[in-house]
DNA sequence: AACTATTTATAAGA
DNA sequence: TTCTTATAAATAGTT
């Protein structure tokens, strides 16, 4: 699938396909209860959005909320430093706040969806770490090292 | 169309719909050559996302620009910052480290007594949101208020 | 996950 | 852009 390059029927697929996308996306969220936005950008650069009863603000407030944490992580630090300051203390705030509710606190500000979301994000976590710890606890029962520590967290 | 009450079949139509629309939104971008960002919350708050080779942060942030003209910001505070900038790059790094660690990420360094202690914090944590999502949902009964919003929380 | 009957989307032409 | 229609694709229901 690439490309199509006659300007004309690229402009008509784009319309056709666009009104069916933009169906498809209502469809799914109201069957499926779901909070779906839709943003697109023609090849003219008309810009066409779609959003679900929760406004597309909203949506995208829960967007950077839920994933702010990975995508400040993608960020890299000569990205950082071409940061104007201010922008930079935001980041500070911003990733400050999110540990905050990593830590199950500052939640006032929450809905029923956000706490849905963390609860699973911190779920998620904690079935990592979990693995994690036991696979530790494997290799050092392996190799009969570290009784001591093993020990000691058997105690707490 | 309305919501899908039975919960698993609700699920599974999720499941194939939003590979659909996956699909028709790669389609879309790829023959009409356009920039696409699609965000869906599922009913139980997982976050699915796609965006075209534009990545979703550079099209919302296109969106943002597209939809607030209020792109101007005061370009004046550029004085001495240089100083404190090296101590709140710093700080970023430290809250990104932490913010992994959260996640489940960046664990190789750990030793079984860290695994144990960021194992406590997350249940700990975890505990706290389930909590307060309790609260609200209690909160939400007394009210006789969001009986959907409930009902398909207990659902999931 | 796989099958299939049915519905729906859409490309091409007008 | 809208309409028509033949064909292709998506999907609901079922196993």
């Amino acid at each position: 699938m690439k490309r199509i390059e006659n300007k004309i029927s690229r402009q008509v697929t784009f319309s056709k396909r666009r009104s069916g996308l933009l169906k498809k996306t209502n469809e799914i969220s109201v069957l499926c209860d779901a909070d779906v936005a839709l943003i697109v950008f023609s090849s003219n650069g008309k810009l066409f959005e779609y959003s679900t009863q929760s406004s597309m603000e909203n949506i995208l407030e829960r967007y950077e909320s839920y994933s702010s944490a990975e995508r400040n992580l993608n960020t890299t630090y000569k990205e950082n430093w071409t940061l104007e300051y201010p922008k930079l203390m935001a980041r500070v705030e911003l990733l400050q706040r999110n540990i905050r509710h990593f830590m199950g606190e500052d939640l006032d500000a929450f809905n029923l969806r956000e706490f849905q979301g963390l609860e699973q994000q911190l779920d998620t976590a904690l079935k990592r770490v979990r693995s994690r710890k036991r696979d530790m606890f494997c290799k050092f029962v392996a190799h009969g090292e570290a009784l001591k520590e093993l020990k000691q967290i058997c105690d707490s």
